[in-house]
DNA sequence: CTGAAAGCGCTAACAC
DNA sequence: GTGTTAGCGCTTTCAG
């Protein structure tokens, strides 16, 4: 199909080296022969061959992304890919992709088949002990990201405290009384908690929690609880929490943020699609992209350690 | 970091054949020579490179994967990209992924950047022309997807008629007596033509059309219009500006699908999220994904050219 | 200016 | 059973 070096060499009758010069454009080359080795090279078609140069040269542009893509956050995965994407290709690096999976001998597969061709691997999921073992012994460097329990790798954390506490605060600020968390997750309390502290104690309103699994479904089955339980504002773990509560209030004409303020987390798309628009917790996407392309552009030594803050978006729902 | 073959050799004191024999687990090895091999190779983590192996046998585990994504489907962007992945992976094989661009000279490089790496790249973007052009010039062999204006290459393409009739067929069993399109895309008018040819000419509904691009805002902004229209049954071009339009159907409290029946097009998730559901047509995203690792996996000489119908679904909205 | 040649890491035909 | 060797296609050092 595609003509090699060596077959340019040969229709010129100059050897590897010079074809290679003037393919590179390098200098101290005859014009005349620069010029036929062009045209050959254009009549060809020559095209180099990519993996024979990544191997000579021990360098690749490629990264692996191991990421769990699960069948529930599919939207906030590809906002969040498609960033990353951009962002590598803009450097001249594409991601090759591979999904998470808890089976070790299918994870092995994968890196191996990666061996030699990627040299970082963006890791979002997983887990600890198996990833750190693994990646011990493939050829591969690690980046995680949004991960607490990892040390000696590259690591990019992700701070949910900020935004979230921004994110009750103001509704403590816009005189709520009742604040309820639906959901579980321990790192979504902190920054609740973060907001009460901020606030003077007597001012401070009343505090509720409904722990649940933060799925579409929890939040209808959910929403005559809370709109029973008297507050009159509610932060929900995840935007599909949120979003299944203010379906079930489109549902029973329940007016938003009249009647409750909602506030998911996530920056989901589907929140900027529906009425009310959702207000919600973003994460710093753009802020860790930056730093792994940085960290796959200068190969630093030391590992990288850094944390990203989230940041409150307030739409309609608040 | 990772030991070559070379060094396994050295090591064990035995040919660089030997050690790729056991490593390969391949007969007429002395047991113990074997066993030695296996231990150095487990100490010293030996792990073949992929680079090196795909350069040799001149084949690969890649395959590129050039579309567009553009900003106002994500959803259903990810939605397939997600099942190729999963169908790709099963495989052993992995996506690249690049962007559709404009712009030659980018697509150039992702191409030139690939060249090698992957043997087929599948294209579900871009213009006719710059596109065979390209591919004619660079050792990647495209598979098309969803065109209609390409010959003389694997072609995979997909049937809008079928679910689209099938979704006004529906409609019309269902008594509706004014059905209106809302949007412009020809491929979507088949559709509902089919089904009206399909009826005999004394049952007929009436038809409308309001042309418009199918975005959610649209959607919105044309949901005032539409429900004046007199229609009891309305066809999006897509999904997005349905869930436009329910938005505003939802905060004026318009009821669906008593006042009118709707139905979208694409599937999108967040179309499942909202109340009632959306009735949607989708894509033929399995089958799809199968005739594309046939090709992968079979290289055929002949181009394949093939069709896939959509399928309706029936959910809350119709 | 130009070319010979080594070598990236791996595979496999072909001896012995 | 085992080793030698010739590549895959490219880069680059070193000699002319």
């Amino acid at each position: 199909m595609s003509v090699t070096l060596k077959q340019l060499a040969e229709m010129s009758g100059l050897s590897i080296r010079t074809v290679n010069r003037v393919l590179k454009n390098q200098a101290h080359v005859h014009p005349e022969k620069r010029e036929l080795i062009m045209r050959l090279a254009r009549d060809h078609n020559y095209i180099p061959n990519m993996a024979a140069r990544n191997l000579r040269l021990n360098c690749s542009k490629f990264v692996g992304i191991l990421s769990n893509l699960d069948q529930h956050t599919p939207e906030i995965y590809i906002q969040k890919m498609q960033n990353l994407e951009i962002c590598l290709k803009s450097k001249g690096y594409y991601p090759i992709i591979g999904k998470y999976d808890m089976n070790q001998s299918v994870l092995e597969k994968i890196l191996a088949d990666w061996s030699g061709i990627a040299e970082f691997v963006i890791v979002t999921a997983g887990n600890k002990a198996l990833l750190c073992e693994l990646f011990q012994r493939y050829p591969l460097t690690p980046i995680y990201i949004d991960r607490d329990d990892i040390e000696d790798s590259h690591l990019l954390r992700i701070d949910r405290t900020t935004g979230i506490r921004d994110a009750i605060s103001t509704l403590i600020q816009d005189g709520k009384k009742c604040i309820l968390h639906c959901g579980q997750q321990e790192n979504r309390k902190y920054g609740i908690e973060a907001a009460f502290l901020a606030t003077p104690a007597n001012k401070r309103p009343e505090k509720l929690q409904i722990p649940a699994w933060g799925s579409f479904e929890n939040g209808r089955k959910l929403a005559p609880k809370i709109l029973k339980s008297g507050a009159d504002a509610v932060f929900f773990d995840t935007d599909r929490m949120a979003l299944g509560f203010l379906n079930y209030a489109a549902e029973h004409k329940i007016k938003i943020p009249e009647k409750i303020a909602v506030i998911g987390f996530d920056d989901d798309p589907a929140g900027r699609q529906i009425y009310p628009a959702l207000s919600t917790v973003a994460h710093p996407v753009d802020a860790l992209n930056q730093a792994i392309l940085s960290i796959i552009e200068n190969k630093p030594e030391k590992n990288v350690n850094m944390s990203f803050p989230t940041r409150f978006i307030r739409r309609q729902t608040s």
